[in-house]
DNA sequence: ATTCTTATTGACAATCATTATCAGTAAGGC
DNA sequence: GCCTTACTGATAATGATTGTCAATAAGAAT
């Protein structure tokens, strides 16, 4: 097997701080641009790398756009869901157990084996239901 | 408003077809390809155009791939949600109206409005569990 | 602290799905 | 058959993500 033992480096952390920092799931690229605005010279392509570490190791949580961009968001709690505002990106997590066997009955009641699942859940939060001043 | 009148072409019908041939989802590029190998010289392009359409007509449906690939399938029926055998693409329509209320019911609750939702189950389905006959 | 190994980085090229452009073609109403 | 213009094909452009590879720097050993 090959155990590679990662390293902590000042890109990875500055990755993971700015994930923290971050209100609801942000791309790659809109990552890049907070680290590159706050004076870190971290590279694109080692944005990408930290956060495929972090979403590999459980510390962040991925999921795809409607426009098929993957975004991230901190997260080192189990495995949950969430419910995004589609305006403004923020993001609650909810529980979702029922839903979970839910889908884990359907599956096997189909014969479908080890099964995942996708679920979350858009809309508008309130703040941004306001209508817009012009 | 600009209520452009849809022309029947032959294009979109052979897309249309060939989508309803289809198995499970398929991407536009896997489309384009069955359609270029049965003679039908529809652009990649035309592909992409007629799947748009078919999408926002109702008739087709579409998903994301884990690697952000767009995947399509006909499907003329109301809304629902799908098991997907992450092998061979197999897809089963689950009906899901508890799961439907329950998503509506935490985002309402949570002060989120006009809530959608994406759930989808993934899992290897009973032929593809089988060994590989070597 | 210095040395050494090698995981990690940065810069940039390469992929790859999807979309835009635009001149030519062909539905479908007349 | 004629005319308008939606649609198509070919191809360039876009944009996110990944691969390459020499240079750098963590972290263990000395």
């Amino acid at each position: 097997m090959s155990e590679t033992v990662k390293r902590n480096t000042k890109q990875k952390s500055a990755v993971r701080h700015a994930l923290s920092e971050a209100v609801g799931f942000v791309s790659a690229q809109q990552l890049f641009l907070v680290l590159k605005n706050h004076g870190s010279s971290t590279s694109l392509a080692t944005v990408y790398r930290a956060l495929n570490d972090l979403v590999s190791s459980g510390e962040a949580d991925s999921l795809q756009s409607a426009d098929g961009e993957y975004l991230f968001r901190n997260c080192g709690k189990g495995h949950h869901h969430h419910l995004i505002c589609r305006e403004c990106g923020q993001t609650v997590e909810i529980e979702a157990e029922k839903v979970e066997s839910w889908a884990d009955q359907v599956a096997t009641s189909h014969g479908f084996a080890s099964p995942t699942h996708t679920i979350d859940i858009f809309g508008t939060c309130g703040p941004c239901q306001k209508p817009v001043a012009t």
